[in-house]
DNA sequence: TATTGTTATACTCTATAACTATA
DNA sequence: TATAGTTATAGAGTATAACAATA
């Protein structure tokens, strides 16, 4: 049994911890914000599940569009998600470093490549994904439900029509 | 009426556009990607809303906490918001060289400073607020419906508690 | 010893210009 | 002339380490 602590107890409240939570203010209200937050969660989440296949959100997604696109140029996987074709260039290098991807000479144009997964690229894309639902989309609908995750699909989507 | 044009219309279609739609493959159905791509939509909306207060959306929302909570020292700020307090100085660096926010010394803590929005960052604050509900929220709600927005907030805040 | 604000530094992402080889 | 891939470069954003002043 611990000896009771009574006498000197008045601490002084060395931390009265002026810990009055934080208002958002005008933040509360705007969509962007909320918006942010939620993206940084799940990136950090994605990231952490990834840690073991070395593998970030963009690379994930570069072997995804050519998983699905066999043989599509280069420009265009780059313009089907964003990334600017200059900045593509080490991206795609990176993957074609580890084997998982690799540029072919396209047919009919021999300014384009054409962009395959190897073999391994495309058990490791299949292993990385099945790792991913298994892990981080399960936690993802632990937390929303797996209803509230198509009704979010569906909302997220409208907004991408903004810009 | 315009010549009617048949002859040597067999125009060897120039442009046979190979322009199938790009496939998302597994990317459809992972939600970091849906929602990466709403976010960057709305944030291009808020900065183009902005740029004629010259504002991003990190210095909105330092200017948003520091108006709701006056006085709160620089370190809880930078943490409320989840900038690193290293890269925080820069940020409230520029606020104050335009005299919208300021650093005053911290009551009872001489390490410390508060943080407070001079009378003209409160003007312009409010100003801004204003724009941004008048045109960026209008066209945020125009795409989503009202009804939705607030739907989506909560599903987002549901994502936060993530990671 | 620990914390606050700060500097220095590095790494990732993103954006633009310019080169080359093809078309 | 225009386009695809590439290089170089610069600017944001983000992360860590270390220091001085103060607790």
């Amino acid at each position: 049994m611990p000896a009771p602590r009574r006498k000197t107890e008045t601490v002084e409240i060395e931390t009265p911890e002026e810990r009055q939570p934080v208002s958002l203010g005008l933040l509360d209200n705007l969509l962007g914000y909320r918006l942010r937050r939620a993206q940084l969660s799940v990136f950090q989440d994605f990231l952490v599940t990834m840690k073991e296949f070395d593998l970030r959100p963009a690379q994930f997604s570069v072997l995804a569009i050519i998983d699905a696109n066999p043989g599509l140029k280069q420009s265009r996987v780059s313009e089907a998600l964003g990334i600017n074709r200059a900045n593509f260039v080490a991206l795609l290098d990176e993957l074609e470093q580890r084997k998982l991807a690799r540029r072919a000479p396209a047919p009919g144009d021999r300014r384009s490549n054409a962009l395959f997964l190897t073999a391994k690229g495309e058990a490791f894309l299949k292993d990385a994904y099945r790792h991913l639902v298994a892990q981080h989309e399960k936690r993802v609908e632990t937390v929303l439900g797996s209803a509230d995750k198509q009704q979010l699909l569906s909302l997220l989507d409208k907004l991408t029509t903004l810009a």
